[in-house]
RNA sequence: CGCGGGAUGGAGCAGUCCGGUAGCUCGUUGGGCUCAUAACCCAAAGGUCGUUGGUUCAAAUCCAGCUCCCGCAA
């Protein structure tokens, strides 16, 4: 009873730290249920060919519900004025950098993360994307304290979602930010009143979901067609996995496997043409591609590609 | 002023270098063929060629400015 009425009398103070658009379900989420004291975000960035400063998603929801916001260079730059504000609890999702161990121990209660994988699997920066590429059949939130090492700290809670055959990295990142919020709105009340569990990561487990590279976009056509289907689900709808048409680079937005049997043709050479798109050859068989940007050009069908480009049919894709 | 591509009937493209009143594939509409068809055949509709100005007898095409879209890079 004693315990109630001090949660009553003393709000916790939550610091939230966060930049994309993933972090703000989970914000608003924690907007909704209680008071966030402060919001730290990454500096505004150029975006786009203009270099326009934009605001990040998480800072448009702080400055829509007047919400103080910190957006340090280096995350060290505000160690000061966080300590000032005296946090009880520090909850992070997709912030972008490091947290030192002097921001770590600030918090009475410590620092929790939303990370969206089942940890220890795909620890880093592109877990959603990764787990789509690697062909996984689940992935899932994991709501964690923190720890110095990327996303080695000890979990909370866990929850595991299936991962579609038609799920594009676009789809999983909209349905984990909403499973990233009920699970650390489940799991905040225990970790207030200091009865929730505690599990060490199993080290030996742990893979790595390294942030996205331009050499992780291109498609190598002898891999097989599972992998070239993944690797394009898994970078849709960002970046986008890419090969090269006439020497300018056409993004792959959209495709399926093939049960054709192409002989003799060479690895991206493209094989046939059908209702949907175009066929080209992969390492095992043939994938057919059905949504495509040609660099230069907006998204298109292939249909409507291949209505406008003569003499597909054995070109090379590279 | 980071580099580059693009804007042509509803869609995707050609034509632009070498100015002379617009073409291809598809879609749409009507008709035909067929047991039938998203297949085939015939026909039709539909475009101020992004915008403004300039050069010219004549501009989609040459020149200058502007708007919008996109690929890289950040």
């Amino acid at each position: 009873m004693d315990f109630d009425k001090i949660n009553v009398l003393k709000e916790p103070t939550i610091i939230f730290m966060g930049t994309p658009d993933f972090s703000v379900p989970v914000l608003e989420g924690l907007i909704s249920n209680y008071k966030v004291r402060a919001i730290v975000t990454q500096p505004d960035k150029p975006v786009g060919r203009k270099g326009d400063l934009k605001p990040t998603p998480v800072k448009e929801v702080a400055m829509k519900h007047n919400i103080l916001c910190l957006q340090p260079n280096k995350i060290r730059d505000a160690l000061q004025e966080i300590n000032a504000l005296e946090p009880d609890l520090i909850v992070t999702c997709a912030y972008g950098q490091i947290l030192p161990l002097e921001l770590l121990l600030i918090p009475r209660l410590g620092c929790v993360n939303v990370h969206a994988s089942l940890l220890p699997k795909l620890r880093g920066g592109a877990p959603i994307h990764r787990a789509i590429i690697e062909g996984h059949s689940k992935t899932g939130i994991t709501v964690m304290y923190m720890a110095e090492a990327m996303d080695a700290g000890d979990i909370i809670s866990m929850r595991e979602i299936p991962i579609l055959d038609d799920d594009t990295a676009a789809s999983l990142h909209d349905k984990l930010s909403v499973v990233g919020r009920d699970l650390l709105l489940e799991t905040l009340p225990s970790i207030l009143d200091g009865t929730n569990g505690r599990t060490k990561q199993d080290e030996s487990l742990a893979t790595y979901a390294f942030v996205i590279k331009r050499e992780d976009e291109k498609l190598d056509f002898t891999k097989t067609k599972r992998q070239i289907v993944n690797q394009v689900r898994g970078l849709n709808s960002w970046p986008g996995a890419y090969c090269m048409f006439d020497d300018k680079p056409l993004k792959v937005w959209k495709c399926r496997r093939s049960e054709n049997v192409v002989e003799g043709a060479l690895p991206g050479q493209i094989t046939a043409l059908y209702e949907d798109g175009f066929g080209v050859k992969v390492g095992n068989g043939e994938v057919v591609f059905t949504e495509i940007q040609l660099a230069g050009k907006g998204k298109t069908k292939a249909t409507d590609f291949m209505n406008g480009h003569k003499d597909l049919v054995g070109k090379i894709l590279k």
